[in-house]
DNA sequence: CGCTTTTGACCTGCGC
DNA sequence: GCGCAGGTCAAAAGCG
C-alpha cells in the first residue's frame, strides 16, 4: 500500500533547533555562544548556519504537513471505498458469525482489519437481519455494545497488576480465568456506574506477557476525570496527555499502545513485539495512526495548531536572536 | 467506617 | 438436555 511509503516514522521534527547547535559545538562553545546571542552580539557564521537549518526544518515540517494530509486523504478515500465494498457485499465478511462467543473469539484471533467503524459488531452490514433475533436474545445487552475498541497497554512483564491507567477510575468486579489465555482476565465498570454503563476487560496478552489488553464496551457519559482539572483534548488518547506513548497496537482491531514503562526504561521503547517488523504489521500500524489521527476533527486541528505554533515559535526564537 | 478488591457461586448463551 | 465457558453477582476480606 502507498501508506507506507508515505510515512516516515522518524517523525523527528526538530522543533527544537538548539538541539542541532549543541549536537554539533563543544558545550563551552555553545554556551559562549548562548551568551552571545543574549547579548545580541552578531556572529554571522553561527547565525547563518541557524538561518540555513531553520530553513531546513521549516522545509521539512511542511513536507511532513503535506504527508499528513495526503496521509489523511488516502485514508478516507480507502474508507470510503470500504464502505462502498461493504454496501455492494453485504455478506463478505464472515456473515454467520453472529453469536457473541465466535464475534470475540474473531476478533481476538484473527488479525483481520477490522476498523473503528465496524467494531461494533463484526459482521457489519449483515447485522441488520440479524439485530431482530439478537435483540430478542440479549436484549440488556444490546445498548452496553454500542461501542467496543480495544487498547494496548505495555508493562512490565512482571507487574502481575491488571491495571490500565487510562485516567478513568474503575471498579473491579470479577476476574476469570478464560480458556484460550493463562493470564486472568478482570472485569471492570466505570466507578460512575450505574450512570456510567462503560466496562473494561483487562488480559495479558498470549503472545506478550508485558502487553494489557483493554476491551471497552460503551461510552462514557460524562467528562475525562483530567478534563475537570485541565481543559484540554479531545478525545481519550488526547486526554491520555502525559502517558508516553509509543504508538504500537495489537492485531485484533483498532488500538493505542501505551508505553508504561517507557518512563521507567531509560526511554528506550521496547519493540512489542517481533510482529512489528512484518508487512501486516506495518500496514496496520499506517491504518492505526491514520484512524487515530483522522477519527476526531479537533485532534487534527490542534495538530495543525502545535505544528504551526512550534514553526510560529522558531520564527519567533529566530527574530529574538 | 466506607470503599475497593477478591473470589466462589450463580446465570446465561452456545455447541454438541 | 447437558456440559462448558464467559460474564456477573455479592459476601467476605482488605485497606486507608
Amino acid at each position: 500500500m502507498e501508506y507506507t511509503s508515505l510515512v516516515d516514522t522518524s517523525l523527528d521534527l526538530n522543533s527544537n533547533p538548539l538541539q542541532f547547535f549543541a549536537a554539533e559545538t563543544p558545550k563551552q562553545e555553545r554556551e559562549s555562544n548562548f551568551f552571545q546571542f543574549g547579548m545580541k552580539t552578531p556572529v554571522k557564521q553561527e547565525t547563518g548556519a541557524l538561518v540555513e537549518e531553520l530553513n531546513r526544518v521549516n522545509a521539512e515540517n511542511k513536507k511532513l504537513t503535506e504527508m499528513l494530509t495526503s496521509l489523511c486523504e488516502n485514508y478516507n478515500t480507502l474508507r470510503s471505498q470500504l464502505v462502498d465494498f461493504m454496501a455492494k457485499n453485504p455478506g463478505t465478511e464472515n456473515s454467520t458469525i453472529s453469536k457473541k462467543r465466535k464475534a470475540e473469539s474473531t476478533t481476538n484471533a484473527n488479525s483481520n482489519n477490522n476498523t473503528g467503524a465496524n467494531h461494533d459488531r463484526p459482521n457489519g452490514n449483515s447485522e441488520s437481519s440479524s439485530s431482530d433475533e439478537d435483540s430478542c436474545k440479549k436484549p440488556r445487552e444490546e445498548h452496553i455494545k454500542a461501542k467496543i475498541s480495544k487498547a494496548c497497554v505495555r508493562t512490565e512483564a512482571s507487574d502481575t497488576s491488571l491495571i490500565v491507567k487510562d485516567g478513568y477510575q474503575w471498579r473491579k468486579y470479577g476476574q476469570k480465568v478464560t480458556r484460550d489465555n493463562p493470564s486472568p482476565r478482570a472485569y471492570f465498570k466505570c466507578s460512575f456506574a450505574p450512570s456510567c454503563p462503560v466496562k473494561k476487560k483487562v488480559q495479558r496478552s498470549v503472545e506478550d506477557q508485558s502487553i494489557l489488553v483493554a476491551t471497552y464496551e460503551g461510552e462514557h457519559n460524562h467528562p475525562h476525570p483530567s478534563k475537570l482539572e485541565a481543559n484540554s483534548g479531545s478525545n481519550r488518547s488526547m486526554a491520555l496527555g502525559s502517558v508516553p506513548c509509543t504508538t504500537s497496537l495489537s492485531s485484533s482491531g483498532p488500538t493505542i499502545t501505551l508505553d508504561l514503562t517507557k518512563s521507567k526504561a531509560n526511554d528506550i521503547p521496547k519493540p512489542p513485539s517481533q510482529r512489528v517488523e512484518s508487512p501486516e504489521f506495518q500496514q496496520f500500524f499506517v491504518d492505526q495512526m491514520a484512524s487515530s489521527l483522522t477519527k476526531d476533527p479537533s485532534f487534527k486541528a490542534a495538530l495543525a495548531a502545535a505544528i504551526s505554533g512550534r514553526m510560529f515559535q522558531q520564527n519567533q526564537t529566530q527574530k529574538w536572536s
